[in-house]
DNA sequence: ATTATGCTGTCACCGAGTTGTCATAGTTAT
DNA sequence: ATAACTATGACAACTCGGTGACAGCATAAT
């Protein structure tokens, strides 16, 4: 995944820059409109983040004029003007999506994933770890004490979900979002049925509990 | 915090009303063009989450009727139509963000918390204080002076209540609202019972008072 | 195509954990 | 002193999460 962003504000583009390298994204930059729309034009991103107020040329002359050679590239409108009509503007000029500044990273970092039709963004981790449990991610292997355990999918999955947020209790909405992709209600025990089985294989060869019950609330990770 | 859902579909309400609850949201439901409006004009809401299409009324003629009334709360418009038009007809009708359905519901709160707490984005609090009582909402921990203290799932709420109005007195008939969502007098004494229960676990180990009773009128938390 | 295997989800039941009721005791204000 | 309000212990009712058995599906092997 390859990203542009056209921004000329040094801290903002830092910031940006480095919490998409994060993500495992390739990230240019451009500095000033001429630079972005040439760019832009020949180095086929997927998706583009453009600051709305630019020495030389206003981001939104940019943005159609790119719309004016009929690419299509998804576009986010960063702006410090978050009144309606200039959101309005944004959205009529081309633009994808429009964040008013400030703005936090993990919303860009939504809308992003949103419009490049990225389901889970990439992790620079490669091992998770509570306790005496360790997760290889790269090797999907869990051991825990130094024995194996195998998993099933949808139990890996989950567990590395948990693992991500240990510490943090997860409700069951959040899991069924994002380990099985419901979005709404499903009315169903079936987040109960695969902890109590991804339990059994934890707890077979250290009864040490790692995933602990929040009545009302959901699961959470930790060693204690 | 307090939201009003306007939303006719129930699987679409149930599953945000539970995910904002177990947020430790407030939530009311209207399911009708008119009772939003009326419930948005009286129910003093933090953010209004709209369905674009009810029964009876358009979402969007519901959000115009409240913005010719001057109230500014918040609103966040849900609608299956993503079309650009679409958003800004939304927008122009005075929303305050544009969620296209289906969205996860990981999404819409983020967006629910930047409007909430507009002046600091992303700083939704995490940790709660008074003295040296520390509530995790995160990790639904709560410590006294470094003393982790078990509460029950209702004693939580009540404690969370409690400290996000610290040093205002809170009556029970703010707490049946919004921890037990009671809309009447059930002519009980359910809260000061429980009152009493976290008054002994949070003095189990360091006797200093923070639940405070105000005769006549409710509770208080502060330090002294 | 058929069979075998393994994975995922459904359901019903049970029991632990949680919550509310009530009766009684204590406290404060007038 | 009395009335109104609040605290609390014991218990009953209920709710939620855990679990085993099984059904449905997909995939792989024959």
């Amino acid at each position: 995944m390859k990203i542009l962003i056209v921004e000329d504000d040094q801290t903002t583009q830092a910031y940006i820059k480095k919490g998409f390298q994060e993500q495992g994204f390739a990230v240019d930059i451009a500095e000033t409109g001429p630079d972005g729309l040439y760019l832009a034009t020949t180095g086929n991103y997927d998706l583009i983040i453009l600051d709305r107020m630019l020495p030389q040329m206003d981001g939104l002359a940019l943005l159609s004029g790119l719309r004016a050679m009929a690419n299509l590239t998804p576009v986010i409108i960063l702006s410090a003007l978050s009144h309606v009509d200039e959101r309005i503007k944004g959205l009529q000029a081309g633009g994808n999506d429009y964040l008013a500044k400030p703005f936090s990273f993990q919303e860009l970092l939504i809308r992003a994933n949103n419009l490049i039709h990225r389901q889970q963004p990439q992790l620079a981790t490669t091992e998770l770890k509570v306790d005496n449990l360790v997760m290889d991610l790269v090797g999907h292997k869990v051991t825990r004490a130094g024995i194996e355990i195998k998993l099933q999918p949808k139990e890996f999955q989950l567990l590395r979900y948990l693992l991500e947020h240990q510490g943090q209790v997860i409700s069951r909405t959040m899991l069924f979002e994002t380990v099985w992709e419901y979005h709404f209600d499903p009315k169903t025990n079936v987040i109960d049925v695969h902890v109590a089985k991804l339990r059994r294989k934890l707890e077979k060869n250290d009864p040490g509990p790692l995933i602990h019950t929040v009545r009302g609330a959901g699961y959470v990770v930790r060693a204690s």
